[in-house]
DNA sequence: TTGTAAGCGTTATCAA
DNA sequence: TTGATAACGCTTACAA
């Protein structure tokens, strides 16, 4: 592979002009210019990002961390970061890691990650690290936390403003006329999470639905893991009316378990949930869901860092919260009004 | 940041020894071996990997370039990339691109990926770029491609038998009485999708169902684009009475189509298509499908990029090429016994 | 308008 | 059993 030694010998000028050839970092007569570019061409010289990110103590490289990209949630915000990491040029890239969800496997990523001298890091964090992660960030270390935030870690965040969303669904499914509402949390540490749960518990404590205890489903987050706890769910005596899922992948494990269960949605059982994943609108009945800014946390979350990197912002650590949207569709029935499915989409 | 003559000078030894302390790469006395790692620990010091790498000249960086993370088969071949990857040890590690099926996106990443001195390329290839991969391959450059292969590249390719199963597929449709069976065409310069529209056409032939032009309808490869192919598709006098979607976001329009429509699948039309989502088991009617094994595409891309870049393997290009299974669920319903739909999941 | 040369932090070859 | 030192390929301050 050739050097810009290479280069300055066939263009017959020094390795530093060529270097400002390329990078255009001052001015060269134009018939060198073209000596230059033309031995570029002809020894087809490639430059050496290793070596100049050496030089340059950055490397263009920034970290992704993510629970799992195969969650429609992540891969969502992950093509968005990645088209602004893009959009921005200069050739940055991303390096992917899936931690999930396992704080051991997240700090040796992290460990890597810094090993290889990213820029920064978009992460959301599995909840242990704390620790890590605080002295990471006060040592001057750019990060960026998407969908959770850690209490007491001094960095940026783009979060979704989780309960009073998870209110307005519970909110929906009272004013249909339900009163039994389980609620299937995703067994994870994350602080979006627990915000769904005390929102859920927002809405019935306003409609003076006493808190039961067995209402609160815990259930690992997976497809497999939500059917399971939704066949329990649902072989109770005294079942609920309607169930709030945490998650995409938990309401897709109840919507398995209530077919394999031979029951039907919303006539039998109520079901809504967080994300509204393509195939949401796609499944009938159509989901009730509140649907996250996917694509406005990437590229906030990307916006943020590339704030710090360009050292356009420095000090305190800066916050979006963002609303989550309740689209209203058809999983939910009308126990007031049945068995009246109304057909059209109402975004509330 | 410290460097290694800090920790060389803290611990009182040569920067060669901490060097191989580190790295285990020759014998150091065990007393020298604890000053040098005490060291190390209280310098904090963390091994340079940028240093390393152009040293050493190689990364331990893996470019993975696919379409779009968004697309769920995608995700499970890039979640897969990535666990076989992080198995290997050795901190290595992937840089993720989205090429959106453009070959001049596409072409701008590789360079990117050069430029980076990434050890080798995993690639789901847009279709262009054809001389210039195949220059890369035979400079002894890692390629492996998924999904797709390129005529006249000589890289290794982890590939999917789709004609068959497209076929198969074709023939379930066929055995439920189906005769008008159309098939949406993604728009990609893929090999995969035009060897689904060949294999449909073989179980066509098979039949003496006559191929009627008009049944093949090109789609963007989107949601909403399969979702106007669709709508265009059945409003025709003399509809078809089923389709078969080449991939999971043509089977989504299709299927947010016939409820547009107001349709009901499969009664009045059967709705099949490629890639097991995991939606498409939650989906009621529960989608006939073909499944692709995506954790198995990933593993034994790795598998094969890394055997290249161990040495373990030279020479001649190697090609896998995976069956994928039909999934027969109730999607497709049955125009003979109609219309007791049967309720279990065979797989054929 | 261009060139010289130091230095980024490692690894690995020799030498001791 | 360990140390000195020359690369790796670039950028950039300084000099001309």
């Amino acid at each position: 592979m050739a050097t810009i030694y290479d280069v300055a010998r066939e263009a017959g000028v020094s390795s530093a002009t060529v270097s400002h050839v390329i990078n255009e970092s001052r001015y060269v007569a134009a018939d060198t210019r073209a000596r230059v570019l033309s031995a570029i061409a002809s020894l087809q010289y490639r430059r050496d990002g290793v070596a100049r990110s050496l030089r340059r103590q950055k490397t263009g490289t920034i970290g992704l961390m993510i629970a799992d990209i195969t969650n429609p949630f992540f891969s969502e915000v992950v093509r968005s970061v990645e088209d602004a990491v893009h959009a921005r040029g200069g050739g940055h890239n991303l390096i992917l890691c899936n931690s999930d969800e396992d704080v051991g496997k997240e700090r040796r990523y992290i460990d890597v990650l810094l090993e290889r001298r990213v820029d920064g890091l978009i992460l959301a964090p599995a909840g242990g690290n704390r620790q890590y992660l605080a002295d990471l960030s006060a040592s001057g270390f750019s990060l960026v936390f998407v969908d959770r935030a850690l209490e007491g870690v001094g960095a940026d965040a783009v979060l979704v403003d989780n309960r009073p969303a998870a209110a307005a669904l519970t909110r929906h499914l009272i004013a249909l006329g339900h009163r039994r509402i389980a609620v299937v949390k995703a067994g994870l540490a994350a602080s979006s999470i627990e915000e769904r749960v005390a929102g859920w518990r927002d809405a019935l404590a306003e409609a003076a639905i006493p808190f039961d205890s067995d209402s609160v489903v815990l259930s690992a987050s997976s497809v497999d893991g939500a059917y399971e706890a939704g066949m329990e769910l649902l072989r109770r005596p005294h079942r609920p009316t309607a169930v709030f899922c945490t998650n995409n992948f938990l309401t897709l494990g109840m919507v398995r378990a209530v077919g394999a269960m031979g029951l039907s949605c919303p006539c039998d059982i109520a079901v809504a949930g967080f994300d509204d994943v393509p195939w949401a609108s796609g499944f009938r009945p159509r989901l009730t869901v509140v649907a996250q800014p996917t694509a406005e946390i990437g590229r906030l979350a990307a916006g943020l860092l590339f704030d710090r990197l360009d050292r356009r912002r420095t000090g305190a650590p800066v916050r979006h919260l963002l609303p989550a949207q309740l689209i209203v569709r058809e999983s939910c029935g009308n126990l007031l009004v049945r068995p009246a499915a109304r057909m059209g989409e109402h975004v509330a």
